[in-house]
RNA sequence: GCGGCUGUAGUCUAGCCUGGUUAGGACUCGAGCCUUCCAAGCUCGUAACCCGGGUUCAAAUCCCGGCGGCCGCACCA
């Protein structure tokens, strides 16, 4: 089955990454040392873009809803929560090399595939020995393989002053995890009752072995997450189903994926592919919507959007469906973020691991219950990566090309620049004490260096919506003009007009 | 982690082959002049040879090692 093209050689990604570079928005972190792959700073633009895409999603999800409850979990866990989660187990990926032709095999499969048992659970030491034994060879070209080494994609620290065994710990691989372990005490102090979510923003951490592409595959990136429980009979008992039932989206299901036809997608919409149950339970029908129009909200355009079905081989440990919600790369649909069904696995595992009850009393039926699990788990940096790609354009002026950053102006790292026209005459002074008062409403960019027209082009490329211009009109009768970063045009409006042209451009969160 | 290619200011690059330059340019950035609205012009300025060894009187240049980057393989909850 082909997949879509992991390979990123493409004009529009290196014009996004190289603007993204040159004016500090996203950059290799600690640059002057060597020996960073993978990790990424944000700086003054970036990071305002991050914060407001952050804010706008914990708004969403969390303060306009009567059903969720934020968190903030540790980033250092012991060993328990990752042992429980499975993560200890399939993080821990025994490789072995071909010496003639240099492939890479898993030692597991390999001895699962020629013996035909499980070696679930063996030590690694367990499995060299069986393939010494029964000489196992690359299954390509009989080269031998070279001994199991160990790659264990979860970064390792030690709790206290003292590196023994005993002192492990993990830098948390997902964010997940801490909304299982701390259920019981998030359940109780916000008082939900079944259905309800809980949702995370925080940093995970993956020692992948190549971090290639940008900040699609990175050591240290940050998560959004949401761990919503549901009664385990009434999954498909959703009362909110009808705010999305009307999202239609491009679907390739397993059925499609089957055929072959992995770039196709059908469009249908979310309460119909439901009805023909595509999508296994309303509840992740509804899950799908919501961030499907969530996406949109923040200017992502649906038709580069849609929904893909894992196939079953794709599934991880502890899911039983996921839908990957992914984005029309030029270099092919990839995933921007998934939404899994997690059962009760998690919980029911922490409750073997821990010996805790994870459970929760249902006046409604008056039984206990480990609830079921629908997960939308969202890369925050990808996502900001993809928004720039997606508001990415060029205006060609004079034989000059202008990058223009179309941004909603709800995740624009500003939400006005104001310039002086000019430095004299008390234009600057003016213009200074429009931005200081702007200032205490919206976030604000004073330039007053270079033409009028190049510090037009300098917030154009990093995605600001709105640039107010004082001149000497201004000084006569308090008006000014106002351009949209778009169309370019401007208005000439009244000074204490600005805040509401930018509120109307501008849903306000955080 | 393996293979191929590669590394000069924030960015793009000249110079490297054939060792000796105040390492040049363009854009950016900063200061100033000019300018009544879209990267204009002028003056001045900041800023680079990835790191470590070796060869040599002399290394950005040649050799070795390391580190980074890109591409391919592999991996990817």
């Amino acid at each position: 089955m082909a997949k879509p093209k992991d390979k990123i050689e493409d004009s529009l990604y290196t014009k996004v990454v190289n603007l993204c570079v040159r004016r500090g928005m996203i950059f290799p972190s600690c640059d002057i040392y060597a020996g960073t792959g993978g990790f990424f700073d944000y700086g003054p633009a970036g990071v305002e873009i991050k914060r407001r895409v952050e804010a706008s999603w914990w708004n969403y999800f969390v303060r306009q809803r009567e059903d969720m409850a934020g968190m903030e979990g540790c980033i250092v866990n012991p060993p328990g929560v990752w042992k429980a989660s499975g993560h200890v187990e399939s993080f821990n990926d025994p490789l072995v090399e071909c010496s003639k032709c240099k492939k890479r095999f898993r030692a597991d499969h390999l001895v699962e595939g020629a013996l035909k048992i499980s070696v679930d659970g063996l030590p690694l030491s367990k499995v060299q020995e069986l393939m010494k034994q029964h000489k196992i060879v690359c299954p390509d070209d009989k080269g031998e393989l070279s001994e199991i080494k160990s790659f264990n994609l979860m970064f390792k620290t030690h709790i206290g002053a003292v590196a023994d065994e005993t002192s492990e710990a993990y830098l948390r691989p997902e964010t997940a995890q801490l909304i299982f372990t701390d259920f019981k005490t998030v359940q109780m102090a916000s008082r939900k009752q079944l259905p309800f979510g809980i949702a995370q923003v925080g940093k995970s951490f993956r020692n992948e072995i190549a971090p290639r592409n940008f900040v699609f595959r990175c050591r240290e990136f940050s998560q959004m997450e949401i761990e919503y429980f549901i009664h385990p009979k009434k999954l498909d008992d959703c009362p909110l189903f009808d705010g999305v039932k009307n999202v239609l989206i491009g679907m390739c299901t397993q059925a499609m994926q089957a055929k072959g036809e992995n770039d196709k997608a059908e469009v249908i919409s979310i309460g119909d592919a439901y009805a023909k149950k595509v999508i296994g339970t309303r509840w992740h029908a509804y899950w799908l919507g919501a961030v499907i129009e969530w996406l949109a909200s923040v200017g992502l355009r649906k038709e580069n959007l849609r929904l893909r079905q894992h196939t079953k081989d794709e599934l991880s440990h502890y899911s039983s469906e996921t839908w990957d919600v992914e984005y029309k790369y030029s270099w092919g649909w990839k995933e921007l973020m998934g939404i899994a069904n997690r059962g009760n696995f998690d919980l029911s595992q922490h409750s073997k691991f821990s010996g805790k009850d994870m459970s929760l009393f249902d006046e409604e039926t008056k039984e206990k219950v480990i609830p079921f699990v629908i997960e939308p788990s969202f890369g925050l940096d990808r996502l900001i990566f993809t928004l720039l790609l997606d508001a990415y354009s060029e205006r060609v002026e004079k034989e000059e090309t202008r990058i223009v950053l179309q941004l909603d102006a709800s995740v624009a790292p500003a939400d006005v620049a104001v310039f002086p026209l000019m430095k004299k005459d008390g234009l600057a002074e003016k213009a200074d004490s429009v931005a200081k008062e702007l200032r205490k409403s919206f976030v604000v960019i004073y330039d007053e260096a270079g033409s009028i027209g190049k510090r037009y082009a300098r917030v154009d490329e990093i995605g600001v919506k709105w640039a107010v211009t004082i001149d000497y009109d201004t000084l006569e009768d308090g008006t000014v003009t106002i351009r949209d970063r778009d169309t370019s045009q401007q208005e000439r409006i009244k000074l204490d007009e600005i805040p509401v042209r930018i509120r109307k451009s501008t849903r306000s969160f955080g």
